[in-house]
DNA sequence: TCGATGACTTCTT
DNA sequence: AAAGAAGCCATCG
């Protein structure tokens, strides 16, 4: 069933250390979604209990609803961001 | 069954 | 650099 990719993804995104952040395809790829947008999809559904803010779009930016919360807690956690950018360069997640 | 939508990515203009 | 189009998967009316 989806169910195990479900989990396969939530995994991958509770596995991203605090302080960094990942791309959404990074995610797919790790948790071997064909496509980021499962990943947006998951998150969305079932990443109420996850580190979801951790999570961010190619380009360092997160979607516009969220991107206030969303750098207000990567601000928090020590992610600096630029303007409403991250240094995906410095805080990008390196899967082990 | 078909068409539209979305926490996306990548290529081409 | 900025904007448009295509590709992709799952859900909904």
């Amino acid at each position: 069933m989806d169910e195990e990719l479900h989990e396969r993804i939530r995994d991958v995104v509770a596995s991203v250390p605090k302080g960094t952040v990942a791309t959404y395809g990074d995610v797919a790829k790790i948790a071997g979604a064909s496509t980021p947008r499962l990943v947006g999809r998951v998150l969305a559904e079932d990443g109420h209990d996850l580190p979801w803010h951790r999570v961010l779009r190619a380009d360092g930016t997160p979607a516009p609803h969220l991107a206030r919360e969303q750098l207000a807690r990567l601000r928090a956690e020590g992610v600096l961001a630029e303007g409403r950018r991250v240094d995906l360069r410095r805080y990008r997640w390196r899967a082990p």
